[in-house]
DNA sequence: CTCTGTGCAAAGGATTTGCACTACG
DNA sequence: CGTAGTGCAAATCCTTTGCACAGAG
């Protein structure tokens, strides 16, 4: 599955008329591995792992790129840097403590129906969606 | 409408215990006449504009703290600065073109059974949601 | 009165730009 | 080969912190 992922990403790229070049490869590669959730410079460490050669700044120019292409998406953590997430099949679902930041993800998806109604209304063409719930997780309750 | 969503905020900082400042409040008043939906300096600047006293840490204090009570949430517009929305009655929906940036907002909801599942499956006590659709607008389309 | 909130200036990060170089197609 | 992509360093911009002072409760 990660590998599927993988591929029809460089499909998308190729199909955009974007060239496949060595970092995309192995920044996606490293991106999915890391379960698709995290900033660009923690992302950019992790290349830089097995690809010294591999410069932060190629990471950022990639993950702008991926954003363009609706494969990965910035949410804002409250706090330092911004996080990307790799979006499965074109959607993400995922709830946030509002005080300490925590994340937890989860896959129901009930909304394909009103995305699309809404799109057709805007002649929107949808790439994808992001649901984010938002509130206090039981450790921040008190 | 704009006035009982302000005078709600203030009820709800009250409850939880903060003071109710000046600078709070006319934070929250340009925060609502902008439409609730710009950047830290953005209002930043709006507040000056009228209250030349109001710096911009307090600008950016206040929404941190609005933050955590669920009334606003700030989110990544893929370049500069994070942007905060204004949660009108907890929540908020919107479309957002991955190339220009470009946000339409739109009112249709159907999330709240979904919502109050999963938060339950985890003890989550929601706040609210921000639903965010993306893709191509119709002037990016090509 | 007391303690939370404010304002300023400076520090600390994150992201972007400019330019010469490399390599995909 | 030509052009899109890369890497580096410096510049820029956004956000946070430390500390003295002011004002809400």
């Amino acid at each position: 599955m990660s590998h599927s992922s993988l591929q029809e990403t460089l499909d998308v790229l190729q199909t955009r008329g974007f060239r496949l070049t060595k970092a995309r490869r192995v920044i996606l590669e490293a991106l999915i591995q890391a379960g698709g959730h995290l900033s660009a410079d923690d992302l950019a460490a992790q290349v830089h792992e097995n690809n010294a050669n591999i410069g932060r700044m190629t990471v950022y120019r990639t993950l702008e790129l991926l954003g363009q292409l609706g494969v990965v998406r910035p949410i804002y953590q409250g706090t330092g840097a911004a996080h990307y997430v790799f979006l499965h099949e074109g959607h993400h679902h995922h709830l946030v403590c509002t005080n300490c930041h925590q994340v937890i993800e989860f896959d129901d998806c009930t909304l394909d129906t009103v995305a699309e109604m809404v799109c057709g209304r805007f002649s929107f063409q949808l790439q994808g969606h992001l649901l984010e719930l938002y509130g206090l997780c039981t450790s921040c309750q008190a």
